[in-house]
DNA sequence: CGTGAAAGATACTAAAC
DNA sequence: GTTTAGTATCTTTCACG
């Protein structure tokens, strides 16, 4: 499918505040309402748009520590893989993971509470998928986070 | 504030599909309309509640590269990391930003459309920011994302 | 906390241009 | 693509137990 100019302002629209009315919408790209509403159905139908949520403050939740845990493996299989993949997608811990390349073959992201709570899902971690090469950076602060993607908008009418 | 079991159980939920309507979430919880609208207000009054998006589709938009950038720094000031991190926040492909404990200063991540792509925005970067040393590691598959954060909820009624 | 009900806003659908 | 209009659906508020 084609998205044009306006297609792709709407999904920027909505990227970055999804409680926005349709009347605001239609508005800021220059339409009214019913085509701006079929453009929003078509983008979601066409699988365009993932998903609605709210995003929540990990910091007055407690959740506020991310880790970066880089894990290396002399495991190359397919089967291997997949079990792995498996494994890490029921951490709910683990928000990102990543297979790299370069260095080290995996890359992941991990949210917890404190250092404590990291070494407790390290020890899950550990004894669930048998790793042997694991390195672990502790982010101190967190300075940009956004789930918004750098599109390509054009600038003129 | 204090937030009891019921509470984190609509956090949960909408930060899971926001879509959701007051009459199943009401029902997914065990209260009728009223007292779920009034904790959900409350939830977002208090700050809890960060922001309502749409999540895009990365791929289909042909943003699927992500390049994850080491930087280390001598630079150590107060006054030079602020301007640094008010830098990185202009540059919509920069998606994370954190500052690290360890051997290296700060990590991002930055999302791209392909190579070529990134070359380009490293140099914008460089450029912008006068880093010296940078590490670049290419991601080859995004295994796992959400931007759910792992909320403990309590099993008991 | 619950129920129920009413008011307001918005999303959706359909028409005619 | 625009406008108007009508219905359905949901949110929001309130009165009362």
């Amino acid at each position: 499918m084609n998205l044009d100019n306006t297609d792709m302002q709407l999904l920027a629209l909505i990227q970055h505040d999804d409680s926005i009315s349709l009347d605001l919408m239609a508005q800021q790209v220059g339409l009214s309402k019913t085509p701006c509403w079929r453009r929003i159905q078509k983008l979601e139908k066409a699988g365009y748009v993932k998903r609605h949520v709210a995003l929540l403050d990990a910091d007055k939740l407690a959740l506020g520590v991310s880790v970066f845990v880089q894990v290396k493996t002399n495991q190359h299989d397919a089967n291997w893989a997949m079990k792995f993949a498996e494994a890490v997608t029921e951490f709910p811990e683990i928000v990102e993971f990543y297979r790299m390349a370069g260095d080290y073959d995996y890359l992941m992201r991990v949210l917890v509470k404190d250092i404590p709570a990291y070494d407790r899902f390290y020890k899950k971690l550990i004894s669930a998928t048998a790793l042997t090469d694991v390195t672990s950076n502790f982010a101190m602060e967190q300075i940009k986070y956004t789930t918004e993607l750098p599109l390509p908008l054009s600038k003129n009418k």
